[in-house]
RNA sequence: GCCGCGGUAGUAUAGCCUGGACGAGUAUGCGGGCCUGUCAAGCCCGUGACCCGGGUUCAAAUCCCGGCCGCGGCGCCA
């Protein structure tokens, strides 16, 4: 039974024997009484074992135990002033692996240690359940994801991660050998879900990993991460699109007290946003505000930067009480060429970002879908079309409007908990300098 | 890719600027001892480190040069 369950019912199972299994959290050695704290993921709970109950033989089996080793332990639940109300008066102890050596990281305290040094040891490192509740959350994210868009009428699909060829510039992929070519790892499941919505299933979704080949160095950056990628077919504008962004944060924020103990454990506040909507602020009034609040100059018609992101992010915040805050109308030579380009100036686009506590988590928009138009965007960014041509045809036989979005799962993680970086989102992360464990 | 910072016991740190009493301090872990109600248990004893190579100097953890490794900012992006 998990240490939770046993916690969940101490009540009924109160001065009934019980077992629990784990890994010893800490040890307290009174001579006489010991105390040993176990931990699984649930929980702790501490079990005591007296000299005088259990006599000599019992308490010498403890003798060398220590922390993380792996015990069962046999007992009666009884009330106690500890922190869970609860102790085990112990009976016996079974010990099923200890460790060999002095252990490289303190589970207990394992926060205290640097990044490198707990990655490198993140089996312990994850032992801590203020670092496994971050995995806990992360997998509730997802699944909120899969609720909220099959609820939604999407359907979950999933496409290839090893393609032809990237689906933008190209210079950012991992190539990889397939058979005697040369291969790629995707580095988005854009154009498949592009095809998935124009093969017919409408609206899409998927969850799956993406591979980036840049050489960042930065705490918001990972070269493999996971994507929460969605696609609609029949939209009349990007805000459609918008609405299904905002509808799925809306659903996170509603639902957050499902997970209230990692949240409370890592000081987490609620997710705000306003009943009348999250702002849709064009970037060139971004510019302007940034310009005009903080003296912050962007140059017309470039993309903004971590600090203007952050900027516009507290901005929000005390303007609209909004954790949310879409940031429109991007500049087409800051965007892929199958953004649709504005219809009254073109060297604008129907796309969008969302920032989330003034960190861009999402990037959407609609698609270009007429084959004569995307055409002319890759001429117009200077790619080739035959490199293309695959991802043309499926815009030969009738392809209705359509948008998308593409959400960073670490970096939703990341800013729900006010973690500092997003390797702490991500297991075993992958960075320039990491591909082990 | 460009720029900046750093590397001291298993882990986390002090010391470095201003070279000498640093024979490298502290906490925790680990080994041993005492202890029958701890909850960061406590107390006592022990254990264990200056990234590598070269240079300056009477003297280098400390200053200089090179290397290796790591971290971060920017660019790019989720």
């Amino acid at each position: 039974m998990f240490i939770g369950d046993v916690l969940a019912k101490a009540g009924d199972l109160e001065g009934s024997k019980v077992r629990v299994c784990g890994w010893i959290h800490r040890i307290r050695d009174l001579g006489g009484v010991k105390f040993v704290i176990v931990r699984d993921r649930t929980g702790t709970l501490q079990t005591v074992f007296k000299k005088s109950e259990l006599g000599e033989e019992v308490l010498e089996e403890l003798e060398g135990l220590r922390e993380e080793c792996v015990v069962c332990i046999d007992g009666m639940l009884r009330r106690a002033p500890t922190k869970e109300g609860f102790e085990v008066a112990a009976s016996s102890l079974t010990l099923l692996s200890r460790p060999l050596e002095p252990l490289p990281l303190e589970v207990h305290s394992s926060l205290k240690a640097g990044l490198t040094t707990r990655l490198k040891y993140r089996w312990l490192d994850a032992r801590n359940p203020l670092v496994s509740g971050i995995f806990v959350l992360k997998a509730w994210v997802a699944r909120k994801f899969r609720e909220y868009y099959s609820s939604q009428g999407f359907v979950e699909i999933f496409t290839p991660k090893i393609v032809a060829s990237g689906t933008e510039s190209g210079a950012n992929v991992f190539p990889v050998l397939y058979f005697d070519r040369v291969a790629y790892l995707a580095q988005s499941p854009q154009f498949y879900k592009q095809f998935a919505v124009i093969a017919g299933f409408e609206r899409v979704y998927e969850i799956g990993p993406v591979f980036r080949a840049e050489p960042h160095h930065t705490v918001r950056h990972l070269n493999e991460y996971h994507s929460l990628d969605i696609e609609v077919g029949f939209i009349e504008s990007y805000h459609d699109v918008m609405d299904y962004v905002e509808g799925f944060f809306r659903k996170l924020a509603e639902d957050l007290r499902e997970v209230e103990d990692v949240l409370e454990a890592h000081q987490a506040p609620r997710i705000r946003i306003p009943e009348s909507g999250a702002p849709r602020i064009p970037i060139r009034k971004a510019y302007e505000i940034l310009e005009s609040e903080y003296g912050k100059r962007i140059p017309y018609g470039e993309d903004l930067d971590p600090e203007g992101e952050k900027l516009l992010g507290s901005y929000v915040r005390e303007k609209y009480n909004s954790d949310l805050v879409f940031v429109i109308d991007y500049p087409w030579r800051v965007r892929p060429f199958y953004a649709m380009r504005k219809d009254d100036e073109p060297e604008w686009t129907y796309s969008f970002d969302l920032l989330f506590r003034g960190l861009e988590v999402v990037t959407g928009g609609q698609r270009e879908h007429r084959y004569e138009r995307l055409r002319e965007n890759l001429k117009d960014k200077g790619l080739k079309e035959e490199e293309f041509q695959y991802y043309l045809e499926f815009f030969k036989h009738g392809a209705p409007p359509h948008g998308g979005a593409g959400m960073g799962l670490e970096r939703i993680t990341m800013q729900i908990l006010g973690l500092q970086n997003i390797r702490e989102a991500r297991l075993l992360p992958r960075d320039t300098e990491r591909i082990t464990p």
